[in-house]
RNA sequence: GCCGGCGUAGCUCAGUGGUAGAGCAACGGUUUCGUAAACCGUAGGUCGGUGGUUCAAUCCCACUCGCCGGCUCCA
């Protein structure tokens, strides 16, 4: 066993170190990431745990062997993060071992805003058990232990993890490539860790057990159920508290929970799992959704089309669905002396459109939009209230083009996909360039011309995007555009996504100039996704709280007794002339009654009226954030909930009751 | 599908091996009220389903249906 702390180079070789915004000095070879930072800033501050040497995570007591920039590592970074939480894991794993000597250890990465760490154990990890490993954490983070990096051979480290039980780390090792590993030791811990790892385990501050759960090792069903507990940690408490509230407020706006209590939708036993009852409420936002989208694609060059929610079979052997999409299909339906089968995508029929004449280049691109129904069987453990479902409504649609016209096509795509996303009040998008995967179907040249159509579609829209390679679907390179909502979670709705598959298996083709017949390039793309998963996120990313122009009901006109009944009628009646949507509440109830329940409905409007409002003919406003607007004729209150909305939708079909 | 948890009135939930309760909602009545809950009363459940153990099952067991948390993050 070597320490990877003694220096192994030259003595009395000097190199060169540089800190950004500090300046550059000379070092001994051999000294450490912390002994150069200290020697160039003073003391280092509590926050810095790591640091990067070239721009690569290291430990503190990294030896410095060459010429290198360093940078101190906080958790205010994204690297940093990682390194905090993978040690987060390590204290998680150590206090299951001394509390649970029989547990074996397996993988412990740090995620999205936490940790977690798989366990081979004899039984589930209980709430108590859980409260004894998160108090033990507490105590291994009390006693400060210093973190220590070894390197020794694979050997060695079989050896020692066979000793020690863990067959898990011993798979683990036997398929690491490198002749020496590392690991790293706190206490009398020993974990197998590529690191780096904070300096002292007190370096984590905030530390938190949040729960278990089953999880596979390495994912596969054929493979022991492991018991996984998830935590998370921060530096400060104030963070930690920060991110519970945020775990609160997501079980607060759940859509599932706020779609019974708003009388939204209903997912029923006797309908069966996945599928959707829309209630008229939840319905009236829907149909909201839709009439903009269908307007919205009208007015930027797409054809509306309309397509059978079933087809012969034969026609999803043409498009290849039979063979590689079977597993997520519904099982075919015998009809008459043939079989049919329940779509679970639209592009057949599209395509069969396109294809129902000889098409002309003068006429490309055509564009082909449906809000298609589409039924996909998804394994029962994985249906999500609105947001995984085996029924839903794709905002499909197929763009038939020529190969030089699909820059400009994917283009005009992304801008209208961010109008459309804007409108619902979205503004924070990322996006994504997915490019060939290793299966893949098409020439590499064709995927080659059609990336780079893609690439300079972003460009031209100056969008920033990141790169998935070989993330593609096999039959083209694709675009994804994610979303964030009220709480910073990113959504996947739309996508564009070039097929060279399709054109192929249907033999499509249009006349060139040259007379001649080509095959058209064909894009899919969705906007919006799945219509119920879209409504979801929707209720949860306004808490349930639409904005007035997608509120089932925007205003309710509240009486205060029922002697202003007839004027009470008369107002809604007026508001409602104008296109609002407006409910009357003519309960023999008080009107603080009233007022707790229209906004428990999360109605945008509230407007009282007693004697005075009828002597006045006006109305009383309240806004649902509690906000008293005061008196007013009813004209300027209908006009007030008129400019709280986009003015795009006051010349939309209304949907007055 | 797999692992674990759960399934009691329309909703949210309590409860016990001796055939069940609360609050809200519903319904009836009283009250006519000024910006987040007036008061009184009535009714409501083969305790998810099927089978078993038991003198007796909502409770224990098996199966089944559904829901919830996970099962992608790779030392």
């Amino acid at each position: 066993m070597t320490a990877a702390t003694e220096p192994e180079h030259a003595r009395g070789e000097t190199i060169e170190i540089s800190l950004p915004g500090t300046g550059t000095k000379t070092f001994q070879a051999g000294v450490t990431a912390r002994e150069a930072l200290t020697a160039m800033t003073g003391t280092l501050p509590p926050d810095v745990f790591a640091v990067t040497i070239d721009a690569i995570p290291g430990d503190l007591n990294t030896p410095l062997t060459q010429h290198a920039t360093v940078e101190p590592l906080t958790f205010a970074s994204e690297a940093g993060k990682e390194v905090y939480r993978h040690s987060s894991a390590h204290i998680l794993a150590q206090a299951v071992k001394e509390v649970f000597p029989s547990a074996n250890l397996t993988i412990g990465p740090p995620i999205d805003e936490g940790f977690y760490y798989d366990f081979a154990f004899e039984r589930p990890f209980t709430p108590e058990d859980l409260a004894t490993i998160e108090a033990r954490a507490q105590e291994i983070i009390q006693k400060n232990y210093p973190v220590q990096r070894l390197e020794m051979s694979k050997e060695d480290a079989i050896k020692l993890f066979q000793d020690k039980g863990e067959a898990f780390k011993v798979e683990i090792i036997q398929q690491i490539e490198d002749a020496t590993v590392s690991l790293y030791q706190q206490g009398t811990f020993i974990d197998l860790c590529r690191g780096p790892h904070v300096h002292s385990t007190g370096q984590v501050r905030a530390f938190k057990v949040l729960h278990g759960a089953g999880a596979y090792w390495r994912g596969d069903e054929r493979k022991p159920m492991l018991q996984r507990v998830y935590g998370t940690s921060f530096p400060t408490q104030k963070g930690l508290d920060a991110h519970l509230h945020k775990l609160e407020e997501m079980k607060r706006r759940d859509h599932r929970k706020l779609g019974k209590e708003l009388d939204l939708f209903s997912i029923q036993d006797e309908t069966g799992p996945g599928l959707i009852l829309w209630h008229p409420r939840g319905a009236r936002v829907r149909l909201l959704i839709e009439n903009f989208w269908r307007e919205a694609h009208v007015k930027h060059g797409y054809e509306l089309i309309y397509s059978p929610h079933v087809a012969r079979y034969e026609l999803w052997k043409t498009s290849g669905h039979a063979d590689y999409y079977r597993d997520n299909m519904f099982a075919p339906i015998a009809v008459d002396s043939g079989e049919y089968q329940l779509k679970p995508m639209n592009c057949p029929f599209h395509i069969m459109v396109y294809k129902s004449h000889l098409r002309s280049y003068r006429e490309l691109p055509v564009r082909y939009g449906e809000l298609g129904t589409v039924y996909r069987y998804e394994r029962s453990g994985v249906l999500h209230g609105l947001m995984r479902v085996r029924g839903f409504t794709q905002d499909d649609a197929h763009i038939f083009c020529r190969p030089d016209q699909i820059e400009s096509e994917v283009h005009k795509v992304l801008e209208f996909t961010m109008f459309v996303l804007r409108h619902f009040g979205f503004t924070e998008f990322e996006l994504y360039l997915s490019t060939r995967p290793e299966q893949a179907v098409g020439a590499q040249d064709k995927w080659d011309q059609a990336t780079r159509a893609l690439e300079a579609a972003l460009e031209r829209g100056g969008f920033p995007y990141r790169l998935d390679p070989g993330e593609g679907v096999f039959y083209g390179p694709k675009i994804d555009l994610k979303i964030r909502d009220a709480l910073g979670r990113a959504w996947q709705c739309s996508t564009v996504q070039i097929d060279f598959n399709n054109p192929e298996r249907f033999a499509l083709s249009y006349i060139g100039d040259d007379g001649a017949a080509h095959q058209p390039i064909m894009i899919h793309r969705a906007l919006l996704g799945s219509i119920e998963r879209f409504f979801g996120i929707l209720v949860e990313h306004y808490a349930g709280a639409f904005p007035v122009w997608l509120a089932p009901v925007q205003a309710v006109v509240l009486p205060i007794t029922d002697r202003q009944a007839d004027y009470a009628v008369h107002v809604r009646d007026q508001l409602a002339g104008a296109g609002l949507r407006v409910d009357l509440d003519l309960r023999n109830e008080k009107v603080g009654l009233k007022i707790r329940e229209a906004e428990k409905a999360k109605v945008p409007y509230m407007l009282v009226v007693g004697d005075r409002e009828r002597e006045a003919q006006g109305v009383s406003v309240r806004k649902r954030s509690g906000a008293k607007v005061g008196a007013m004729p009813v004209t300027e209150a209908r006009d007030l909930i008129l400019h709280d909305m986009p003015s795009e939708v006051l010349t939309s079909p209304s949907l007055s009751r």
